[in-house]
DNA sequence: TTTGAAAGCACGGTGTC
DNA sequence: GACACCGTGCTTTCAAA
């Protein structure tokens, strides 16, 4: 059976998705519960992250308990001259900076930003302005979470999501 | 020593940065790198998890390589007698929804939605819309990423951010 | 399958309150 | 004495060839 190699089973559907739950899962246990050896587990796990499929394996922690304690999202209006591609080079010097992307709308790109408290996001944002081919920015702040703080908030989190066995809610996946 | 029970000191927050470089390190290779027995180690990490601070160890997926390939952020709006927690369990409800909060500025909610392409998505857009509380929505297609696609994705991820020794574009960590 | 490594657990030791 | 923390030795389980 599947003679045409095949990129994504059923298997590596379900060894993904007991990973997501618990990186730290021994392939053992993972064989027993998807029908396969320890010896084939492993396999399958080196090829998925070959393949790019598995990205790595982190822990999950909450923000919060690590003195960030702020959250906000931001709009970046940048200068018709200048590429928001720019902004990249900004996003990997400021480690407060939890992801960065071009977006459709009137703002060019949208920052998701955390801070230990609202003294620490005023500075961020003000570097952030003053780059110089930033027009302008408006900023969002979390105000509290409607889900279980999942990874959005920049850790991978736990939340038992529901789309099948994978959830995207805890790590995107589609499974 | 240390006999008043210090909550978070230096050797948790080594152990905690290595963890989320790498949730399947050894307790044994941590302790070589902390200067702790893997004991000493194993006891520590038990106590983070229970105290909340390391929720979870997880697997960091690429999303788009399991076929969530269309992403994008919604606010709502919603109406004036109805609370925006009630989004809550709209956002439980919907697998595809990756994370939902309050915020502030115009809108009531602001939430971050994969879906597997613009079919997809737009069929999730008018589930939000038929709920009876959402007045008005705006999306926000996200067009690129401008990190290494971390965390913020949905899943944890990985991204050598550079705040001390943990980052915050990967697992939102003071440190 | 086999061999070395890691995890898990009970014990004893030490320093502080 | 009552913690809280660490380390060692042992057994079971797991990983790697």
């Amino acid at each position: 059976m599947t003679a045409k190699r095949t990129p994504f089973d059923e298997l590596d559907r379900k060894i993904v998705a007991m990973l997501i739950e618990n990186a730290r899962a021994s392939f053992a246990e993972i064989g027993t519960v998807v029908g396969l050896s320890a010896t084939a587990v492993k396999r399958r796990v080196d090829r998925l992250r070959k393949d790019g499929v598995i990205t790595g394996f982190r822990a999950s922690v909450r923000p919060a308990a690590l003195g960030w304690r702020t959250e906000a999202y931001i709009e970046v209006y940048c200068d018709s001259a200048a590429p928001p591609r720019r902004l990249a080079e900004v996003a990997r010097k400021y480690p407060e900076i939890a992801a960065a992307m071009t977006v459709t709308g009137a703002a060019d790109a949208l920052l998701h930003v955390r801070a230990t408290d609202v003294g620490h996001f005023e500075e961020v944002l003000e570097r952030i302005r003053n780059e110089p081919f930033v027009r302008k920015t408006i900023s969002y702040m979390v105000l509290s979470h409607l889900l279980p703080e999942s990874p959005e908030a920049g850790a991978s989190e736990s939340a038992p999501g529901a789309y099948a066995d994978g959830l995207p809610g805890d790590a995107a996946i589609m499974l």
